[in-house]
DNA sequence: AATGAATGAGGGTTCATTCAT
DNA sequence: AATGAATGAACCCTCATTCAT
């Protein structure tokens, strides 16, 4: 019986990341607005009404797709802090900065989910819940920003002259901007070479930071 | 009668602008999806059937606010440039910086409007056009910005070695960064100084840039 | 532009109680639950969405229905007071008694409605408003009755020791009854008398009002 | 083996009955269209697909309800009867009336349900049986007290001019009415004593049909 | 040119009912 | 016998758009 329970609790469990993966997709193509419960349904492989069973209504399974892109992106954060060895905090930004890099380019197609979530913190009635959750996630990964030049700059390397808290923000902003012009461009022939720009703006930003001789 | 036809379109004109700017309001605080043409033509103190004399239609005005806002950004950039005197390439930056750190401050409550912006630029059946526009619009800007840093580069100020066109276009989009950060942290306690993140990230780009001793 | 205005008015009027009437004849056949809001429009000769110009919804539509029929209620008992000729307190009884019978009968088709507006006197949404509303339909009803009979006293036809303000309703509410009794038997072999029980009835109160010798 | 099967068939009376007696109290608190399969399920304590074990459909239970109800009012009223002691007409009318006021008194919650019952004879599908239902309750109780009235003529005690069959309908439906005005009254300030007004009509309706003098 | 009454396609949601377990 | 997950028909309502005035 606790076998059972546990299976169907399972199972429920996935059928509900059925559903919010079928939502992802959608969203992503055609915009949280022309999607209709009934293309998620189908795109989940299943009947209309059973979407109710898991979700209270459109949007919140649009606040649920929210939460799970939140919930994948700290953990894509936190593996990348775990995975920065003793290196040179140059080193270390640079490690950083790659791994977020590696995490955007796998999610081409999702990114227009962003643009419609950055777009709901304005209109969605979770508005407040989608902008603190906005605001943590930056905080997270700013944090650890900050600790690794606060190392270097204990560590004699970089300038204890740069305000970190407030260019920190800047900083984690980029890889936004890099995804979205990514997505700007592409399609067209003029492409953006998202890795090239990273690595040169992440060249930048060390030279900025370095103490200067 | 010249005058009467002149009088006409520059009434015309007028009306359209009118109906933008409801438009601009109300997509901007409650997003397009929420916003009827209904709402828009009360906004605007007209009938509701009048939109359609002016717009082909929903999307049509969307658009149409779209280009002007588009419009507006690129003379905001074209107006500083012009502004720029002949001072150093970090002044110029710095210059630069702040002025549009000033047409930023000036709309905070339009900045949803560019969260929709984006948004529809995935989803909108005007989706090509945008993502041009916005393309355009940030290269416009772009190469500003890569004129003054050229600029340096000759003038000895600057680092040959920066990579420009790779790393401007990250530059550039931090803007819109710290805008949409600026908007994550409104209405909460923990208040985002725009202005300090501003300027110390134009700080420690200009430390990036300048030739090493 | 005045005549105008007034014909405009005067056709909403006319559509609104379209619409009204539409939705009393399909409340009363098919009952306010499995009338569909596409059925009232049908029936009115309208579309889908223009009921919704009228009403705000499936709920007020059969509130204004309700309210209509309160109206022509109130109306009918008043016409039956300003008839009531200078007779003794037994024929005004009989007369006024008549006059109700004669609205009964004339509505057979709309009965059902009053069954709905009953029930939805426990459930509706309108709930206390329909109660009043009802409380106050009889209650004007009964002042009549009472006066009535309180003229028969002071005439010393009818006896002083009755207990006016408690017997009234319940008379009042014979009438009702009676209807009711003759819903229930409508479609069947034998017949309910309605006219007959309505005199006999009358008869019977007459009797017990006048004052014994 | 019998017993067991004695059992089942006493186990699932009994489950019928829960579900009958959870329907009536949510069907009088919500209304019958308000109140969910779900609902009826969850009030009895027992799974959502359990119901249709026993029931067919909701209008089955819905229907099944009104028969609980009829039966119930069956056997009140022949209980009264059989209480009635050889006294006078008047006294025999006054316990029966007396009887039906008291199981009127206990059962205010459910008074909804009646009127749930008489609107569903307009539009239930199985309306033709509610009506026959409703039709033969009022004639058995009716009968009753056909047979006082006769009895009481034939004792010379009432008079023998009162077309009894006409009016006793209308003295009857009156216990309906106090029934509904109350509910009209209930939870107002000014309250309808539903005592007061059983006792003075049956006062009057005694008065007029006793021999004259 | 300006209007707003009328429209109906479209979509979110509910819920009675089924059926595999 | 008991269950509750799954279903899709049905329905209320919104709103972009049209068109007669």
């Amino acid at each position: 019986m606790g076998r059972k329970n546990k299976n169907m609790a399972f199972n429920q469990e996935k059928k509900k990341d059925q559903i919010i993966f079928a939502a992802m997709i959608l969203f992503a193509k055609k915009g949280f607005a022309k999607t209709s419960m009934a293309d998620i349904a189908k795109e989940a492989g299943i009947g209309k009404g059973t979407t109710y069973e898991y979700f209270k209504g459109k949007d919140q399974l649009f606040f649920a797709t929210f939460q799970w892109f939140v919930d994948h992106c700290e953990k894509a954060a936190t593996l990348s802090f775990t995975e920065l060895a003793p290196k040179s905090g140059a080193e270390k930004i640079r490690v950083f900065s790659q791994s977020i890099l590696n995490s955007l380019k796998g999610s081409e197609e999702f990114y227009p989910l962003v643009l419609e979530f950055w777009a709901a913190t304005a209109s969605s009635r979770y508005r407040d819940k989608m902008k603190k959750a906005f605001k943590d996630l930056y905080k997270r990964i700013g944090d650890v920003f900050v600790a690794i030049i606060n190392e270097g700059i204990e560590n004699n390397e970089f300038d204890p002259e740069i305000d970190i808290d407030s260019v920190v923000p800047a900083i984690v902003g980029v890889w936004d901007t890099i995804g979205l012009q990514a997505w700007f461009h592409d399609g067209s022939n003029d492409e953006f070479n998202m890795e090239k720009t990273m690595l040169s703006f992440t060249d930048l930003i060390i030279r900025g930071l370095l103490k200067k001789q």
